[in-house]
DNA sequence: ACAAACTTGCTTTTT
DNA sequence: GCAAGTTTGT
């Protein structure tokens, strides 16, 4: 009893309602830094220690590795020794788990493999060849997106075909499909969609397993449930038919991935699909200052389309969101360097309390060479991902292919790496052979070297230097599966890398060969944990960990660093300190999101979470010229976001740039503001001087034409930003002193400003 | 098997 | 306008 007095202990009271809520469907509105994480670890163990509920029969699905990992340590800190019998995952990891035991009634092996990326698209093309389509035409990439899209609402290709009757392109994309189908049948293999969608189809298909799993799952608990898709949101409820013992957590503000076809409705109909659901909402934020948290607000609130919920803090009122612009990306970069290095200098923030986060990955480039130049050490979120390196991914191919060795995807990766003398030709041949007969690649192989050892002519014509590779290739493979079907893993990587050559391969290799040699190596202490499963087992799981990971997963704490990263990837962090850099139009809200107000209001959320990541300050930037991929990207207009949010809770920052960067003249004494510009755009007049605003064409006596970008009311003067034509650039001029004189329309230079 | 020349397209990327 | 991918040539 006093344990679980400590459980409700510190909850407020919404909080305290949702842990005690126990039965029936339940929808946990959970705005951000309102302490969600704790209400579902609690409640978990507050079903185990009050309701006597078995751990053994409480599943939680979560979106991320990260986010399952975080809830098990909680969990084992909270629950103790129950915590090992809790079902703690992604949606992908327990379909993948529940196939390896389950697929067979679906025609699925427990060998099966997961198609990667590249797997999927070379497997597309494949299928495009099949069905006779141009890949010009019609790009693998956006064939094989709305075959996903099509899965991800649980459409098979028969369904999408139905569907698209009418849309020549889905049509196409349908009739690839299918061949998609059967080609993964072949292979044994599923693709990360299929993780879903063959999961809710056995369970269709085949009620005495779904029953199965009701059974065991008296309790379901779904996080990020506003990031559920179609075929997730399917599953849990298959699931929790019976006992509807469903509660889900989620906050529909922050939902940011419709286009990977995440469905907010399933969160914003839960109600009508649940009458009887309670709703709790937990509204007190726990994380940032009340400004931050204000003025994300007042973003927010422009949404049209909203699920109201209140959300307060208690914390101090803190420091106004700050706003600062700059000239170009590198002089943003460089302010904002410069001020984390007297953040750390003057006040008491380290270098690990600070993120720097961007819309789009590009953007990360200008932020490392400020960080380069100013001696700052930085980690970068993204980039490419540990198990997507070359030779991670080459070794792990010829894993998968001793494990799985109908995966022809698989085999065209490993057999030229490193070469061994069978080329593009040889293996063409061999697959239309393997095709024709209906087998798979590897086999075919296989009758080949049973061909040869019994001194028979081979079964297809191939050049006999290329019948001998295959022997060998057939025999290295046979020898290491076996060796899979007793030995521990790390052994069975061990042989590999030295008889495949791969060893060799990678450290002769000139791009790097320690660095990479170091990874190998790394992986192999990967592997290590999965030792002591029997044999293929280990195998099997060390290579479901290398499909499922993602890169937030290995993010580490770096105190002394600060973080690179987008605002998608940001979500579910937080830091003292957060730089949201290119606050303007085009790029957020992005230009490709501008067509449609779904979109738009999704790109606000996405601001939105961003600064609702940080608990202590929070900086906004934007510049008036970006270079995009090279291209001059011409001036761009502040963001709508930063109109939108409470003018008085911002405040502009002038940050002074450490990176020198002459195009801008000496600022006299203040600060420039954002806010003014707004004003300005909005057609307010400044008091002196010809009346100016964003947009107008202007003539200055040396510069010559240009646009007038920005118009800053200083303590004394109106500081205005011109853009000048004909290579002049950006000019940043006092009003009361430069000789601008205002053209009219019809005078126009012809700049084009947006 | 690699390099040079060409074409193309250009957000985000939990798994 | 550039980088990445594809095609073509040696």
């Amino acid at each position: 009893m006093t344990q679980v007095a400590n459980l409700l202990e510190g909850l407020n009271p919404a909080q305290r309602e949702a842990v005690e809520t126990v039965d029936g469907p339940l929808l946990i509105i959970a705005g951000p830094g309102s302490g969600k994480t704790r209400v579902i670890t609690h409640r978990i163990a507050y079903l185990v220690q009050e309701y006597g509920v078995s751990p053994y029969s409480i599943l939680a699905m979560t979106f991320t590795n990260k986010a399952a990992r975080e809830m098990t340590d909680r969990l084992g800190r909270l629950a103790g020794p129950h915590a090992g019998a809790l079902t703690v995952g992604t949606f992908h990891s327990f379909c993948a788990r529940l196939l390896r035991i389950e697929g067979d009634f679906i025609g699925l092996s427990r060998n099966y493999s997961i198609f990667d990326d590249d797997d999927q698209i070379s497997a597309i093309k494949q299928c495009l060849g099949q069905a006779d389509y141009d890949p010009k035409r019609y790009p693998p990439r956006a064939v094989l997106s709305a075959i996903s899209r099509a899965k991800n609402v649980l459409q098979d290709s028969q369904a999408m075909a139905r569907d698209a009757a009418g849309y020549y392109f889905e049509e196409v994309c349908a009739r690839v499909y299918r061949h998609y189908e059967e080609l993964l049948a072949r292979n044994n293999a599923v693709d990360f969609d299929d993780l879903l969608l063959r999961t809710v189809q056995l369970f269709r298909e085949y009620p005495v397993v779904l029953q199965r799993y009701q059974d065991r799952y008296g309790y379901l608990m779904v996080d990020e449930f506003q990031d559920t898709n179609v075929a997730q949101y399917q599953l849990s409820r298959q699931l929790s038919q019976g006992h509807q013992n469903f509660c889900v957590v989620g906050d529909p503000d922050q939902s940011i991935y419709s286009w990977r076809s995440a469905d907010v409705r399933n969160i914003l109909n839960f109600k009508n699909d649940y009458p009887r659901a309670k709703v709790i909402s937990l509204g007190q934020n726990y994380r940032s200052t009340a400004n931050i948290l204000n003025a994300a607000k007042g973003l927010i609130e422009s949404n049209g389309k909203r699920l109201d919920h209140q959300l307060f803090t208690d914390n101090s009122t803190g420091q106004p969101v700050r706003v600062d612009e700059a000239y170009d990306e590198d002089e943003e970069a460089g302010k904002v360097i410069g001020e984390i290095k007297r953040l750390t200098r003057e006040e008491s923030f380290k270098l690990g309390d600070c993120a720097v986060m961007y819309r789009v990955n590009a953007q990360s480039r200008a932020m490392e060479e400020a960080c380069l130049q100013q001696g700052v050490k930085y980690r970068l979120v993204g980039g490419t991902r540990f198990y997507q390196r070359k030779e991670i991914r080459d070794l792990t191919a010829y894993l998968r292919l001793v494990y799985n060795q109908q995966d022809d995807q698989t085999l065209a990766r490993v057999v030229s790496v490193p070469p061994r003398g069978l080329g593009a030709k040889s293996m063409q041949q061999l697959g239309e052979w393997a095709t024709g007969r209906g087998v798979s690649t590897f086999d075919a192989m296989r009758e080949i070297t049973l061909a040869s050892r019994n001194k028979q002519p081979s079964p297809v014509s191939l050049p006999s230097r290329a019948a001998s590779s295959i022997a060998k290739f057939v025999d290295l493979i046979e020898r290491l599966v076996a060796i899979s079907r007793e030995a521990e893993v790390v052994k069975l990587i061990d042989v590999l890398l030295s008889e495949s050559g791969l060893q060799k391969h990678i450290q002769e290799s000139d791009e790097r060969p320690e660095e990479r040699w170091e990874n190998v190596m790394d992986f192999r202490g990967i592997a290590q944990e999965f030792n002591a499963e029997t044999p293929p087992d280990g195998l099997g799981s060390l290579l479901e960990r290398t499909s499922l990971v993602s890169q937030v997963d290995d993010l580490e704490d770096a105190e002394d660093s600060i973080t690179l990263i987008t605002l998608h990837q940001a979500k579910g962090l937080e830091f003292p300190v957060v730089f949201i850099v290119g606050m303007e139009e085009g790029l957020l809200p992005h230009s490709r999101s501008l067509d449609s107000e779904e979109q738009t209001e999704e790109e606000r959320r996405l601001c939105y979470v961003g600064m609702t990541r940080a608990e202590q300050r929070l900086y906004l930037m934007r510049a008036f010229r970006r270079n995009f991929r090279g291209g001059s990207g011409g001036p761009a207009a502040a963001s709508r976001f930063l109109r939108e949010i409470p003018e008085d809770l911002l405040v502009p920052a002038a940050l002074s740039s450490t990176a020198a960067r002459t195009v801008t003249s000496p600022q006299p004494g203040g600060g420039s503001s954002i806010r003014a510009a707004a004003l300005a755009a909005a057609s307010v007049a400044p008091s002196s001087g010809p009346a100016l605003k964003v947009g107008d064409p202007v003539r200055h006596r040396a510069f010559g034409d240009g646009i007038v970008m920005a118009c800053e009311v200083t303590a004394s003067d109106v500081e205005v930003t011109v853009e000048f034509a004909g290579g002049v650039g950006a000019k940043r001029l006092l009003l009361s002193f430069a000789p601008l004189e205002k053209l009219s329309d019809s005078e126009d230079p012809g700049l084009g400003g947006r």
